[in-house]
DNA sequence: ATTAACATATGACACCTGTCACAAAGTACT
DNA sequence: AGTACTTTGTGACAGGTGTCATATGTTAAT
C-alpha cells in the first residue's frame, strides 16, 4: 500500500484527485491539505511514502516543502504537480532532488502511474519538460537584483524601493540596469515579465 | 438526465471532473473539451442542458462563449467555473446572463448540486462572491485606455504602443495619465497591476 | 601583501514619464 | 448654426529612468 499525502490549495482539484486515487487499490490517501504549513505538519508526523505537492500554496510553497523534506532527511518521495512549466521552478525542484515533476496538464492516469514509479525509486518528469531540463538557463540575477525586481513587480517606484531596502536610489537604478541587461530586455516592466515567466522571481 | 459539456483546459482537472460527474446517475457528460473553439462547435451541435466553462482557455474564453450562447439564443444553461474571484469577471458573467459562477475552490459536491440547481432554472453563485456583486465597481477605463494598458502589460514602451495603435506618443501618455488617475495609482506598472486584479484588462 | 571580486555609491547625460493647459476636428443633438 | 461632448494632438515642465565611468570599502583567494 502506497501512503500518499496530497497538498493542493484548489479544493475542487484536491477533492477530485483524492476520490480518484482512492479507487486505486494500492494507493491510500492518508491526508489531503490545502496549504504548505499543514502539509509540513502531516509529513513530519506521518512520513508518507509519496508527497504530492502543488507549488503555489499559502504559507509554504511545494518547492520550499521539498527543500525541508530534503534537509530533514525524511524518507519520503516527493512529486511536484503544478500548472507551470517554468524552467526556474523545474530547476529548483531538481536542486531539491524531487522524484517527480508533473504538469496539471497530464491525465490522471499518468499521475497514478507516476506515483507507482516514484514509489519504486524511479524519477518521473512530464514529457514536455524533459527538454527544458537540458536547456537549463540558470537564473542570471543575484539576490539584490531579485529583491529589487520583486518590488518593481508590486508596482513600487525606484524611490520607494530604495527606502525599503535602505539603499540609495542610484544603487537601485544600477541593479535595475544590470537586470535589464542580463535579461536582454529594455525596461523594468519587461524585466519583470521575463523574470516572472522563467520563474526567477 | 442532465446533459453537460465540460470545457476546461487543464487536463487533470477536466478528466477528474468528468470521472466524478459520471458517477451521478442523473448527469451525463456528453463532451469534454480543452479549448473554447471546440466547446463552441460541440455546444452548437449538441445543445447540452448545462455548459460548464472555465474562463481562461485558448481561442475563446468562457465569458466569450457565454456571450455567444446568449446571442445565439441557445437554450443551454451556462455555468462559469474559474480560479478567479475578479469582480470584472463576475460582472461580465452577469451581463451575459450566466446561470452560475463557481470558484474552483468549492468542493465537487457543490458543483454537482449547482449543476442540478442550474438545470432547474435556479441561479448559483459562490458564497464569497455574492458580496462582490453588490460592491460592483464598474470598469472606469474606456476602450483606448484598456488597449494601452494591455500593451503596457506586455512590456511595450510608450513609443512602441504609439506605433502599434497609430497614435502619437503624446496621446498615449495622456491615456496612461488618465488611467493612472482613474485607478488612483501612481505609475503605469501599478495601473496594470490594479486593472489586472480587478479583471478590467 | 597583492590581486581580484563584490556591494554599494555618486554624478552626469540623454531620454522617458506623468501632468497639465490648451487646441483642432469630428460627432450628435437641438 | 449652436452647443456640448469625444477623440486626438501639442508643447512645456518637473521629475523619473537607464547607462556609464568611476570610486570606496569589504571580503576571499593566492
Amino acid at each position: 500500500m502506497i501512503r500518499v499525502i496530497l497538498a493542493e490549495d484548489q479544493q475542487m482539484l484536491r477533492g477530485a484527485l483524492t476520490s480518484l486515487l482512492s479507487f486505486e487499490s494500492d494507493i491510500q490517501v492518508i491526508a489531503e491539505v490545502a496549504d504548505g504549513q499543514k502539509a509540513w505538519e502531516v509529513i513530519q508526523r506521518e512520513v508518507p511514502d509519496v508527497c504530492i505537492l502543488d507549488i503555489e500554496m499559502p504559507y509554504l510553497t511545494g518547492l520550499e516543502l521539498a527543500e525541508k523534506i530534503k534537509v530533514a532527511h525524511l524518507p519520503c518521495k516527493v512529486m511536484i504537480v503544478t500548472t507551470f512549466a517554468r524552467p526556474g521552478y523545474l530547476q529548483k525542484a531538481m536542486d531539491c532532488d524531487v522524484n517527480g515533476y508533473l504538469l496539471k496538464d497530464e491525465p490522471i492516469d499518468y499521475l497514478i502511474e507516476a506515483i507507482r514509479k516514484v514509489n519504486n525509486g524511479e524519477k518521473v518528469v512530464s514529457r514536455d519538460l524533459a527538454a527544458t531540463l537540458f536547456m537549463k538557463e540558470l537564473n542570471p540575477l543575484n539576490e539584490r537584483e531579485i529583491a529589487v525586481l520583486e518590488l518593481v513587480k508590486e508596482g513600487l517606484t525606484t524611490n520607494e524601493i530604495s527606502k525599503k531596502l535602505f539603499l540609495t536610489k542610484g544603487t537601485i537604478r544600477n541593479y535595475l540596469s544590470t537586470s535589464i541587461q542580463k535579461l536582454h530586455v529594455e525596461s523594468r516592466q519587461q524585466a519583470v515579465n521575463t523574470a516572472s515567466d522563467k520563474g526567477w522571481i
